[in-house]
DNA sequence: GTAATTATGGACCTGAAGGTCAACATAGGC
DNA sequence: GCCTATGTTGACCTTCAGGTCCATAATTAC
């Protein structure tokens, strides 16, 4: 349900987030949260096209936040690397009753719903913040 | 996140659940669900492993639910054909503080567990139910 | 300008999910 | 017993997420 990259995606955006607006460089962020580095650096490319962070290219380079953390989502990270698709209206072909699902769907998109709620409430600061300054990731270092 | 394989599961046994107890056969459901043929068969060969529907060879035969609907469940069939992996322990490898999570994860697992209960709490027989005896999956035939 | 350091872009590989096919096994009707 | 209608089994194909690699472009320090 929650892919890899999805994964790997926030992992880098919490490291990129805790430097405070210090340059990150992929290299480090690939050894602080064990993400392969050419997969990462595919990932964040994704991530400054999106305009979720901005690039640096050179010595002293590498990515900062383009969004505050206390304004950018896990909603925002979740919509670029792994899009979740609600459902609009009912999967098969048959013509619908205008937008209502059956109760089959309804019940699904209820699930994608409130997972979509609770990533559209947490901020990147919160995930900060919530750890007391410490333990970034689990017990990241 | 729903796997199509999942979208087809529900849409097979909701279908054989409407039959209350007559056999239905694979070419049935898969006409009237738009389910590729050989693969709903080697789909419910997965059902009838884990039990939660009989099959019945030769003429007459099909699929009738081994289960009764007002017990099976959403979670029941997830949890065949598509488990919902909850994260039990931070995914870095560094030692964890226990069974905590940190704030990130803490998060992901708490949409994870929404849509757990969610599926735990919906039995097949609301799904038809909740039609009122028409529009079975939406508002197939 | 040159060298070192960084991100970018594109080609490629791999494994697993989704999907197909054909040979086989079993049950019922005659 | 034979034929037909069904599910079962295993081999195979296809697509795509996850992952690798290398050549290139941009930036900084000297």
């Amino acid at each position: 349900m929650i892919s890899q990259t999805l994964e790997y995606a926030l992992r880098a955006i919490v490291l990129i987030a805790q430097r405070d607006g210090q340059p990150c460089t992929a290299r480090q962020i690939s050894d602080m949260s064990e993400i392969p580095l050419p997969y990462l650096s595919k990932l964040m490319q994704g991530l400054v096209k999106a305009q979720i962070v901005q690039s640096q290219r050179g010595p002293h380079g590498g990515f900062v936040l383009a969004i505050p953390p206390e304004v950018l989502t896990i909603w925002d990270i979740v919509s670029v690397v792994d899009p979740l698709q609600r459902i609009e209206h009912c999967p098969l072909k048959i013509r619908s009753h205008g937008t209502s699902l059956c109760p089959l769907h309804r019940r699904l998109d209820n699930a994608l719903a409130a997972t979509e709620k609770l990533f559209r409430e947490t901020t990147v600061d919160e995930l900060l913040a919530d750890s007391g300054g410490l333990t970034p990731l689990c017990e990241s270092r």
